[in-house]
DNA sequence: GCGCGAAATGTTACCGCTAACACTGCACCG
DNA sequence: CGGTGCAGTGTTAGCGGTAACATTTCGCGC
């Protein structure tokens, strides 16, 4: 019920007089001072829901200098990844009383970095969370010349930022262990795009596993995007490989693309090519064959990512924060088997 | 380059005070008001730059009383089809020079859109847009007293409210005409969750398409989400049924879980059923079958939305505005075909 | 009944910007 | 050569809050 008291919405002045108070006390009540009588309290209540009395955000941040507002850069929302990061981060942004605007990137380069970060601070938000886990864009971060906090989620824990992430290094390195211990005497590599950290790291730790267990490192195959279609076509100079039994893919599209690539050429998924994904989308389970898969929980990082960025604006520190990294689990679903004898 | 005056960040006094002009001047050149010499907007330029000066938008908007921000309401943007619509939302606003919040709802009933929406107006968006496709989001939203305009994006065209939409009844209906041309005696429908208009749309155009060609109309089988998993099980009832030889689902990743079903029971697509899903989104071409579905475009779709609220914003109508739908395109893969003889 | 300190409330001065109006100086006119 | 008009600039008064300080009210001991 809002009354309008002169044609324009009602301000703290308004409340005051109708509860026959000051504009002062108004303002204590509203923002839980104490030493304010109970009895004066309840009428300024009762006049702030009778006039519909909403307080001006505009005006209280001018004085008190803080928007509680936090920008979210993201490259491509569209993504589930990407996507669910921003759920989780709008979700802990609530329960902290912060609001969440978002800037997309145009492109991938410095200047749109740059530029997304000039639009978040022309609205002056207290904090950043970059979605965005291109090294172009790791790098363009870091030497953005800024006073804003800014936590990096889900691009390496090697970026010289403060970042939260899962361990791609990790997850990689026990699904291609667990190739091998089903007897695969190598595992391939379908690579996600080289400006990716997350891509990076998923190879590194393929890598590792094989180098740790002696196995034979093939040269990986390297994709530009992370889409089923890359993976299918990369699958295409796969099939032709009858060495090739066992692929470790840098996410599921890719993998789902390279299954089909297989499927298409009369191989058979798992009997003679064994495929593992990595992220668990929640399509994965469904793929035919279901797809073992690395399990990360996109929510929780962005969760995690905001409480460090909103104890970081607390704190005032900003890069070389510690980082902390998510352990990823392996799913073994049906896309994998021993390798034929 | 910033140079801090007196430990705080530059104001447009200090601004002017360099360049030599009142604060009114340099309020002229920022604001680009005519009545300005050239030499006189350099010099305001020059001490900005050297200044690193950057306007505080909370006293702006205090005196506009514009705050040049918009809402974006999203039950779950991690669905594909939200997710792009908020990228698309997003791109469009940049151009228009606006900003964009976002509010994730917790619950799909009305108190959650009813907190959402006083979230927003807590920060005085001068307009919001709804990805909530749900029939009670949007009465919630056409009951919201609140002089926000608002507009619905993506959530059926015959909500009471400004909508911007796919015309889901024509390409539910294309789509089910598409497999009767085919020669199915008729087509089982998979719907959607029944609490969206989406899915009501798309059953409604399934129903008519067979109506008008005076096909039997079969009792559809429904689902309590759009998930695969949901497809499969709803698919494990279908498969019992040997007198159904094409299915049109309500979404792609329904129509993956009921191939899997389908296949798991070892009946082939499209040999023995056709399956066309709606939506594409990118990994439907790769699906085993590659998927014939209904394209729909999402961020087209977001973008007009922003484009309507804008509108709305200058012009201050709401409710009732003139409907967009777009027009979808039946995309023809490999999961449909002709019935066996 | 009075003085005293704490609790409750009011007053005043900004926060950084823009709108409205006031003031310059100069070209142009009769 | 004094008015007139207008481009260019300055001055003043808020916008709607909060912080800091000033003032009043109240409970309570003596």
């Amino acid at each position: 019920m809002q009354i309008v008291v002169g044609d324009r919405a009602p301000v703290m002045a308004d409340v005051a007089r109708v509860a026959g108070v000051s504009q002062q006390t108004v303002s204590r009540v509203l923002n839980d001072r104490p030493n304010v009588r109970p009895a004066t309290r309840d009428r300024v209540m009762e006049a702030i829901r009778e006039l519909g009395y909403r307080p001006n955000a505009a005006a209280r941040t001018l004085v008190t200098r803080r928007t509680r507002t936090l920008g979210v850069i993201s490259f491509n929302t569209t993504l589930y990844g990407p996507a669910s990061m921003l759920y989780g981060i709008e979700q802990a942004a609530k329960q902290h009383d912060y609001f969440v605007t978002v800037a997309a990137l145009a492109a991938m380069d410095r200047r749109s970095v740059f530029e997304a970060v000039e639009r978040l601070r022309d609205q002056a938000v207290e904090g950043i969370v970059a979605i965005a886990p291109q090294t172009t864009a790791v790098g363009a971060l870091a030497n953005m010349p800024s006073d804003v906090p800014l936590v990096a989620v889900g691009c390496g824990v090697h970026a010289p930022l403060s970042t939260v992430a899962v361990d791609n290094e990790a997850g990689a390195e026990r699904a291609t262990s667990y190739l091998l211990d089903l007897g695969h005497r190598t595992v391939h590599h379908l690579a996600g795009p080289r400006t990716w950290l997350d891509a990076q790291e998923r190879e590194v730790g393929w890598r590792r596993a094989l180098t740790v267990r002696g196995a034979r490192v093939p040269e990986p195959f390297k994709g530009g995007d992370w889409s089923a279609r890359t993976g299918y076509e990369l699958g295409r100079q796969i099939v032709g490989d009858a060495d090739v039994t066992a692929v470790f893919c840098a996410n599921d599209h890719l993998a789902l693309g390279l299954i089909r690539a297989l499927q298409a050429a009369g191989r058979r998924v798992p009997e003679q090519v064994s495929v593992v994904g990595f992220d668990d989308i929640p399509d994965a389970e469904f793929f035919g064959p279901a797809l073992t898969t690395v399990r990360q929980d996109f929510d929780e990082l962005g969760r995690r990512a905001l409480v460090a960025l909103i104890r970081s604006i607390g704190g005032g520190r900003r890069a070389g924060e510690p980082v902390a990294a998510i352990d990823p689990s392996l799913v073994v679903r049906a896309s994998t088997a021993r390798p034929a004898p």
